[in-house]
DNA sequence: TCAAATAATCGTAATTTTGCAATAAGGCGT
DNA sequence: ACGCCTTATTGCAAAATTACGATTATTTGA
């Protein structure tokens, strides 16, 4: 993590790789839909909606924030969060060009 | 996994929880990427295109599979798989769901 | 300034995941 | 039937991840 708050990535590969490892925990999981019902950026409230430990939560967005899932802003003694729009953009044109011109070589009911 | 060769899952949430864990490991990250790649569906190959054991690749395949982002079709004493169309369009689907009518509430030069 | 509130970081224990060898199971050719 | 080949499964050790409490830092209001 640089100074602008933007997460960097040796290759492309690697942030889709990190992206997709920081969906796959199911408390992360838990989080993002958490934001996308609340766009209501909230930080403690997350913490409130799991059974949880507060440091605990602060490292699963962390791992969200790395990967560029979402964004936070300090606001006065809080920290207001919400998914970044951009990232999960990105991660939905990736999962495209793994489909591109693909077509499956054996799908059931082909050759045999 | 039933006797259709096709994954059930109690509800829709559980479903891509599950789908995004199996894609978070890197090992079943490159071999969706070697699937992408090679659409003559291997087998072996993958194991050859790997520093893994046999039986580690297997249980990456199985669970890929059982995530619904791959099928595996026996050929003779081979396996031949593919990726699942269906399931990452339905993946792409449910992410899209995630930034319906989103609005960052914390965007970077927003508000302040 | 001081206490309260919020959140990030650190060290460590508990849990989960991963990888492997060994084994089992099925198909193919001779 | 017999090897040979390919793949799946199982049990267990190693590695990685996760969760927690404690601590630190920062902001706000009294």
């Amino acid at each position: 993590m640089n100074a602008t708050m933007v997460p960097t990535f040796s290759t492309e590969k690697q942030r889709l790789a990190k992206m997709l490892k920081a969906l796959g925990n199911p408390v992360r999981f838990q989080i993002v839909e958490f934001l996308a019902n609340n766009r209501t950026c909230i930080t403690n409230d997350i913490v409130r909606n799991t059974p949880l430990a507060q440091s605990t939560v602060s490292q699963h967005l962390k791992v969200l924030r790395e990967a560029g899932l979402i964004q936070g802003e300090i606001e006065g003694p809080s920290t207001c969060y919400c998914l970044d729009p951009d990232g999960f953009g990105w991660l939905k044109t990736q999962i495209d060009g793994w489909l591109k011109d693909y077509e499956p070589c054996c799908a059931p009911g082909k050759g045999k």
